[in-house]
DNA sequence: AAAATATACTTAGAATACAAAGTATATTTT
DNA sequence: AAAATATACTTTGTATTCTAAGTATATTTT
């Protein structure tokens, strides 16, 4: 098996046991695991609008709306809209959701969780450098047809960066 | 953002970065990448049943019906019944199946392809080992709840085989 | 040989994810 | 101020992915 179909494999494993996972979840904590992880983001970013979720999540505009409406339906979010531009949303926790909130576990599974922080340091360290890596050389692809991208460069965090502005030229 | 968030943030990325790119190329090829990955893998794989297919793929057999439903629906592969076993499917490229394969560009974008291919060899064995051990550690987890997992065992490997196994007992 | 189990595949139903097109509101240009 | 653009969100349509339940065939038990 050659370089990059082991890097597809290994890739399509992870997406899998994420997505099983997910599946797990709604039977213990009756949400799925965008929906917990958007929950929290929405937690953490008090007052963020649909779109900044949108980017924090690396979700487009239209799946966060279409989460957001499993959950409003559900009473676990409120869509507030703004006062001072009537086009944003402000999704709001509601108390159920908030209750949900505390009791619900790890986006990732946890023994998932448990067994990377049982790895060395350095291990930690090298298992997020090259996600990081991987995830800078193909979301810099997506930057449009990126035709003259310096490929030698080293500050790719910036190119990613840019990603969520795609839309504002 | 701690570590466990810089890992769930980075997968996303890639997973979001791999969607997109499969939405790009049916455009040029007009399959998507899941669709192209198993053209590959009917031609490289001759003979083998819907099940094989589907473990090598790290997919649910379901999931790899419905995209041999699409695929056959365009005449790109024919399913064969084996005739000792009229259980199984053996999924066969057609001409024009052959024909797309041949002219298909790879199921990771070219850019990625070629920006890996350019990385010093240790980074790229960096690379792979990473996502080896995220996905050994993950999908771990799927083999039943697996409540005796002695998590300070090295060889990972044969769990991780094992799951192929998951429905034979 | 009949009954029980197992295996291979399909079907049904739900969530996720996207692009493209649509709607409403805001900003910029003329 | 009117027209043109831009932004924020929703809607529509398609593909992927899963589980659970269903069907057909094979194997094992009784």
């Amino acid at each position: 098996m050659n370089q990059i179909d082991q890097v597809l494999t290994s890739l399509r494993r992870v997406i899998r046991a994420i997505d099983l996972h997910s599946k797990q979840l709604v039977k213990t904590a009756s949400v799925t695991g965008p929906q917990l992880r958007l929950l929290q983001l929405i937690r953490s970013q008090q007052g963020g609008t649909a779109k900044e979720l949108a980017d924090a999540m690396s979700l487009s505009q239209a799946t966060v709306t279409s989460i957001l409406d499993r959950l409003e339906s559900r009473g676990l979010i409120a869509r507030v809209r703004s006062q001072t531009d009537k086009r944003k949303i402000h999704p709001q926790l509601t108390d159920s959701g908030n209750a949900l909130l505390d009791t619900a576990p790890t986006p990732l599974q946890d023994s998932f969780v448990r067994k990377f922080d049982q790895l060395h340091s350095w291990e930690q360290h090298m298992i997020i450098a090259s996600l990081q890596r991987v995830a800078e050389m193909m979301d810099a692809d997506t930057i449009d047809a990126s035709p003259f991208l310096d490929i030698g460069s080293l500050d790719r965090a910036e190119a990613a960066d840019l990603q969520g502005e795609k839309h504002s030229r």
